[in-house]
DNA sequence: TGACAATGTTACCGATCGGTACGTATACAT
DNA sequence: ATGTATACGTACCGATCGGTAACATTGTCA
C-alpha cells in the first residue's frame, strides 16, 4: 500500500470531462527534466516516477518517448511565442523596439541561476536525425523565427534585410548557447546591446 | 576462425614502440560517430565494433566513456585552435581581418551537407551537469575563445570592447547553432558579413 | 444500480547500456 | 627454446533502456 496518495486538489475544474489528469502531470515532470538535464539524459521511468504514476498511464497519452519530447516542444513553442508577441506587442510599429525588449528579455533570462539554453536548440543538437518528432518541431520553431526576424529588418528598413535578419537570429541562438556555457556574467549578457548595434549599422547602409 | 586480420599497412612508423594501436582506431571512429550523430546517441558497443576492436580494449586505452569523449573534444580543441590561428597567422597584425578570414572560412563550413555544429558546444548542450569531463574541456574551450576575442576587439581598437568581443562571440556560437538547424542557406552563410558589420559599428563608438 | 469507458496498477519483455573478470595470442630479450 | 610483458579477445555482469499484456479501479452517465 502506497503511503502518497494522490492528494492534487482538486485540478478537476468546474465542469466535467477533463481529459487524462495524468498526461497532464506527465507533461509538467516531463517538461522540466527535459529541459533542465536533457531529453535523452532522461528515461521514461524517472519520468513516470517523479509524476507519481505508472508508465502504462504514459503510453496511453503518448504514443512513445519521442512524441512526449515532441509534446514538450510543442508547449514550449507556444511559450516562446507568448514571450516573443509580448515584447512585439509592448512596442506597436516600432520593429526596433520589439526587437530590443525581446532581447533585453533574452539577455536577463540568459544570466538567470538554473537558465539551461533555448529548449528548441538543445532538442536540435540531441537529434540530428532528419524527421525526428522532436528536431520537426524544433525546425518548424526556428524557421518561423527567421521569417519573423526578415520581417521585422524589412520594415525597419535595412539595406540588407535578409542579412540583418539572419544576424539577430546569429545573435539570438549564440545567446541561448553562451548563457547555458558561461551562466552569469557571459556573453549573453550584451545580445541586445550587440543586436542594437548591428541594427544600427544596417540602417545606415 | 575471423577472417579479417589485422591488415592496417605499417601504421607502425620507423621506430618501435608505438603504443596501442587499438586506441588510435577507437578514438578515430568515436570521433566520428561522436560528431556527427552525438555522444549520448553512441554506445561503447558500436564505437569498437566499427573500430574492429573489443571492449576490454576500449577499456584498456580510456578509464570510461566519458573520458572518451573528453579525449575527443581535446582533439577536437587541437584542431579548432588550428584553424583559428591558420586565419589569425594569414593576417599578422590586423585583427579585423584575421576574424573576417576565420569567420568566412566558418560560414562555409556550416554550409557543407554533413555539418553538425561545434563539437564544443554541442557537448556542452548534452552534458549540462556541471564537472562532468566532456564538459569541461568544452567551457575551457569557449573561456579561451571569449578571452581572444576580447583580446582581438582591444587590438582593434573598439571602444567598448569587451562588448564588441562578446559580440562576435554569440555570432560565432550562433552560426555553429543554425549551420545544423538550418542546412545550407540557413543564417550561418551570413557570419562574416554580420561580424564585419558589427565591428564597423563598434568602432564608430 | 448497472453499464461503460477512462484511467490506474502489477509484472514483465527483449535490447542495449557502460563496464569487467579472465583466458589467449603475440613480440622481444635472454 | 623459454620467460616475460604487453596487447587483445571471449564471455559475462547488473542496471537501465523504451515499451507492453493483462488486470483492477474509478468516474459518469442512464
Amino acid at each position: 500500500m502506497p503511503t502518497d496518495k494522490n492528494i492534487e486538489p482538486t485540478i478537476n475544474d468546474g465542469h466535467a470531462s477533463a481529459p487524462p489528469r495524468a498526461a497532464k502531470k506527465i507533461l509538467d515532470v516531463a517538461r522540466d527534466l527535459f529541459y533542465r538535464q536533457g531529453i535523452r539524459a532522461i528515461g521514461v521511468d524517472e519520468i513516470v516516477r517523479r509524476a507519481g504514476v505508472t508508465k502504462p498511464s504514459l503510453y496511453r497519452s503518448f504514443p512513445s518517448k519521442d512524441e512526449l519530447a515532441a509534446s514538450y516542444l510543442r508547449q514550449y513553442d507556444l511559450e516562446f511565442w507568448d514571450r516573443f508577441d509580448e515584447a512585439v506587442d509592448a512596442h506597436p510599429g516600432d520593429p526596433r523596439a520589439q526587437i530590443k525588449a525581446f532581447l533585453t528579455r533574452v539577455g536577463k533570462r540568459t544570466q538567470m541561476p538554473q537558465y539551461r539554453g533555448c529548449g528548441m536548440t538543445n532538442a536540435a543538437v540531441e537529434y540530428p536525425e532528419r524527421g525526428h518528432p522532436a528536431r520537426v518541431v524544433s525546425e518548424a520553431n526556428k524557421q518561423e523565427l527567421r521569417r519573423r526576424l526578415r520581417a521585422m529588418a524589412v520594415a525597419m528598413g535595412a539595406g540588407d534585410a535578409d542579412t540583418l535578419g539572419d544576424g539577430l537570429l546569429l545573435l539570438i541562438e549564440g545567446a541561448y548557447i553562451s548563457g547555458q556555457l558561461f551562466g552569469a556574467g557571459g556573453p549573453a549578457q550584451s545580445v541586445a546591446t550587440n543586436a542594437d548595434l548591428l541594427i544600427e549599422a544596417s540602417l545606415k547602409k
